[in-house]
DNA sequence: AAGACGTGGTA
DNA sequence: TTACCAAGTCT
């Protein structure tokens, strides 16, 4: 193993290499324009599991409607779901604003700068602990992500299961040893990059990588047999049948999902699983017993969805249908609304079909 | 420990 | 088309 640990000058060759590669060819980013402890904190939880380029409108528009922590601790559950809408895993934007919240009742709008305290904020793991800690507090702690994993498992010839949770324990007692404790910051930010840039998943530029002398896996010629990872079970398809339903005001029924699970407080059209959607019988007695409405009877499917999720596939077929009464029992989670009214709505991706091409006939 | 939790891009 | 991914966290 090239580097593996006690040799000191190997060590700051390897951090000096990393470095000065970070600063020469780091990618100019809306979250790097300064190290305000909020922006960094945003970026890195619209970055969990999500590319860069499908971040980066996001970010923008996430700061310029919340520019200050405050204004997100303010912000109501459907202002922000809307900001969050098309990016998924939804729970970051709802755990984000209660840890936002708490920053603000119990640290006086400061975000704390140790790894206990961080931690505790909701949505805060080790990752996202880490990476607050080092780019906006220039703190030597490490920030192990898929990257990291992945450049490091190579550079150190380290053939543990990344899938698996404890495998990110043995990379942050490598990195205790291995963090710049000069600048902390660009080291992460550098591994971070060289995973996305240079030591990727399949074909990486050993060619030109800043740290190849240093690496065991270039050496030996195991770069394509690293990192080591076991694969995902895939999706489970499900009948989903979702109602277009109006009422004689031309409204559209819609409903807020349980606060809690598979896109949790997003809106969407009545929506259910179904054994089949040819069981007429099922469908209406679903209406009327989940959502108190009777409708005209429909016909067939006015457009077919299939929506997959990492572990779901939502195969969903939509009716049109009519409400023989105006109102329904509208509880909190039940709302009429017009067609212009709907885009104040987060809706889930796959509903967000059904406006496009059923209600607006787009392409 | 393993499964839930989204979406869009790529080979 | 299927499979895998992309700056993870929570239960």
């Amino acid at each position: 193993m090239i580097l593996h640990c006690t040799d000191q000058i190997n060590i700051n060759e390897f951090r000096s290499n990393l470095v000065t590669w970070f600063y020469q060819n780091q990618r100019e980013l809306p979250w790097r324009e300064n190290k305000d402890p909020y922006r960094v904190w945003v970026s890195e939880i619209m970055l969990q599991q999500t590319r860069v380029d499908t971040v980066i409108p996001y970010y923008l528009n996430f700061m310029r409607q919340f520019p200050e922590l405050e204004n997100l601790a303010e912000a109501s559950e459907d202002e922000i779901l809307k900001a969050w809408e098309g990016l998924g895993y939804y729970s970051r934007v709802r755990n984000l604003q209660t840890a936002v919240r708490e920053v603000v009742s119990h640290y006086n709008g400061v975000v704390p700068d140790t790894r206990e305290e961080i931690s505790n904020l909701k949505g805060v793991g080790p990752y996202t602990a880490g990476a607050i800690l080092s780019i906006a507090y220039d703190k030597a702690e490490p920030a192990v992500d898929g990257n990291v994993m992945r450049v490091l498992s190579r550079v150190l010839v380290i053939d543990e299961d990344i899938a698996k949770v404890k495998t990110r324990k043995t990379f942050e007692r490598e990195l205790y040893e291995l963090i710049d404790p000069e600048d902390p910051s660009a080291f992460n930010q550098g591994l971070m990059e060289l995973g996305a840039l240079v030591c990727t998943p399949t074909s990486p530029g050993c060619l030109l990588c800043p740290v190849q002398s240093h690496c065991g896996a270039y050496h030996q010629g195991l770069q394509n047999q690293l990192p080591v990872k076991t694969k995902k079970k895939k999706a489970i398809p499900k009948n989903m049948a979702a109602f277009l339903i109006k009422n004689n005001k031309n409204e559209y029924l819609i409903e807020k999902r349980p606060e809690t699970g598979l896109l949790a407080g997003l809106w969407q059209f009545p929506n259910f699983e179904v054994s089949s959607v040819s069981a007429k019988e099922e469908l209406e007695e679903a209406l009327m017993n989940g959502y108190g409405i009777e409708t005209y009877t429909h016909g067939e499917p006015i457009q077919y969805i299939e929506h997959v999720f990492s572990h779901i596939i939502w195969n969903i077929s939509v009716f049109e249908a009519k409400a023989k009464q105006a109102e329904s029992a509208s509880g909190t989670s039940l709302k009429w609304v017009s067609q212009g009214e709907l885009e104040q709505y987060a809706f889930p991706v796959s509903h967000q079909k059904i406006i496009t091409h059923t209600i607006r006939g787009e392409a």
